[in-house]
Parts: C-alpha cells; sequence; structure tokens
DNA sequence: TTTAAAACATGATAAAAGTCATAAATAAAG
DNA sequence: CTTTATTTATGACTTTTATCATGTTTTAAA
C-alpha cells in the first residue's frame, strides 16, 4: 500500500511531532535509530518533506528537525502526497481498470469503505492531533508542541 | 498491498472460472488481451499456479488452462500464498515492528478490521464461488464449471 | 575558527516487472 | 506413422523502481 518511504516519514514526523519543538530540535540520526530506519534514507525523505514546506529544519550546531505550528496543521495526508503521490490510492485493489459500484471487482465493497475512512482520517487529522492521539494510545509524554 | 503478480493472476484465475472449463481451455495470449497483461509475464505467473496445482493446462494445439474440480476449491488466498507469500497481511499498515491493540498505529483500529474481513473473505470463498459471484455483480455469463 | 548538523549529489544494491528465445508436449492433418 | 502447428514450460535477460549507502558541501552556533 504505502511505499517504505512513507511509512518511514510518517512514523518520523510522528515522532518528531512528540519529541521536539523549535526549542528543542532532533537530528535525522536520533530519530533514525529510535525508530529503527536506516539513517541515510531517512535523511533524504525528511529533506524531501524540508523541501515541501511539511516540516522545518535549521542547520548547524543544535540544528535539527521540528515543526511550526504550520507544520503541525498539516496532515498525514499531506505527506503522503508529497512522497508516493495520490494515485494509488485511486486504484482497484485488484488492479482492475474499471471497479466501482456498478462494475465491482470481488473485494471492492470490503475495500471502498475502508480506504474512504482511512483517507478521512488522513485527510482530516492534523499531524498534531495524530502525534496526539499516538502518545495517549501508547502512554507516551509528549511535549507540548505549542510553546516557540 | 499485493504484488502485480498476484493482482495478474486473480483477475486471470477467476476469468479462466468463468470462461473455460476442461472441454474448452483457454490460452495465456487470450487471456492476457482480454484483461489487457502483458502476455509473457502472466505466462510466467500462470505456470506458477500450474505447478502448485492451483490452476490445471494442457499443453499442445487446442491446449491451455482450466480448473479442474479441485482447482475450483482452492481459494484467492492460496493464489496470494503462492506467489506473494504471507507476510505482507502481518505487519503494520504503517510499518511499526509493534502495533496490537495494547501499542496501536495511528490507523491500527481502522486497517484491523478491513484486513480481518478481506482475509476471511479471501480464505473461506473458493474460487468458483468468487467467479459466480463476480459474474453476478458484472452481469456476466458465466459457464457451468461442472461439466467434465 | 571550530564543530555539528542538514543539504545535496551520486552511486550501489536489490527486488519487481516485463521481455525474449528456445524447448517440450500434443493434437490433428497428411 | 510422420509431420506440422499450436500451446505450455523454462530460464536467461533487460528494464525499471525502490531501497539503502557514501562522500562532499553548506550553514549556523559556540
Amino acid at each position: 500500500m504505502l511505499s517504505q518511504s512513507s511509512k518511514y516519514a510518517i512514523r518520523a514526523v510522528l515522532y518528531i511531532s512528540n519529541y521536539s519543538n523549535k526549542k528543542k530540535k532532533i537530528g535525522s540520526k536520533k530519530i533514525a535509530n529510535e525508530l529503527h530506519i536506516p539513517a541515510p534514507f531517512l535523511a533524504k525523505t525528511l529533506q524531501e518533506l524540508t523541501r515541501k514546506n511539511i516540516i522545518s529544519s535549521v542547520k548547524g550546531p543544535h540544528g535539527g528537525f521540528f515543526l511550526s505550528p504550520e507544520n503541525n496543521k498539516k496532515t498525514l495526508f499531506d505527506i503522503i502526497k508529497c512522497i508516493d503521490g495520490v494515485q494509488k490510492f485511486e486504484t482497484c485493489f485488484l488492479g482492475q481498470e474499471e471497479c466501482n459500484d456498478d462494475q465491482p471487482c470481488v473485494v471492492h465493497h470490503l475495500y471502498l469503505p475502508f480506504k474512504n475512512k482511512l483517507l478521512k482520517k488522513l485527510k482530516t487529522k492534523t499531524i498534531v492531533e495524530m502525534a496526539n492521539e499516538y502518545a495517549k494510545n501508547n502512554n507516551l509524554l509528549n511535549i507540548i508542541n505549542l510553546e516557540y
């Protein structure tokens, strides 16, 4: 479904949201270690996100990645769109050219509701909301991202 | 989610189930044309399925692929298992190492029910049942596969 | 001026997807 | 029978894409 890059990116961004802010940035190597992601690969991915203003970075000593208030308002869908593009959500689960309510594939009626719910969540929940949900679910003490 | 090979295979097998039987076999090129699948690639995939007794084939003039009664009792999950393996159904949607009800990723509660329903259908419905469902949904005149 | 960190460019590796050539089998025609 | 045409079977090969690695450059703070 999602590419490795997208998965890495999503997990990394949620991590950044929970563990850093403008005063306390976090390096890509640290993130890679914590999340068991190949460091160079993650670095590259985070650069793409930075270029598209989905996350923020500062170079130099004590530099690193963090999320600005605008960044925190982005969604996981923005991340996926940036890295994988959007097409994979538009295709049939079994690869049929036509697959809709009139000409459904055999799993269409299972897949469509899931996809819709998924897309709704990915598109409407902000990164900070998602990060909070993750922190709550996993009993993390997420830092307050609102201090700048 | 599924590889191209698996998608091709599933669609091809359902096609074979609907359009051929032991007396009226169907060639891989024909299937490839009808389903807009690269012919050599599909041929290769169908051979894998033949080797694992998921479909049947006869060489020579008027040869081709068909489904024996035993073949028709297989499931789409058997096809996927044969081609992609089974691991992709066991991993977190976002690639987290641990993802369960206690430590869920942010889409776990959306993904799990879908996956369970999907697996149930893929594992319990036979190929012939799936083919009939497809034919019914798409208003096809599927041939009766029970004449041998 | 030193140093730590991102940014950038490029290359390596691996896996997936697709192609091609040839062999083997078999039914039907002569 | 023998030949021929048709069709699957097999393996080598190419292309593309995804993933991972390395080295160099730039930037900013101490």
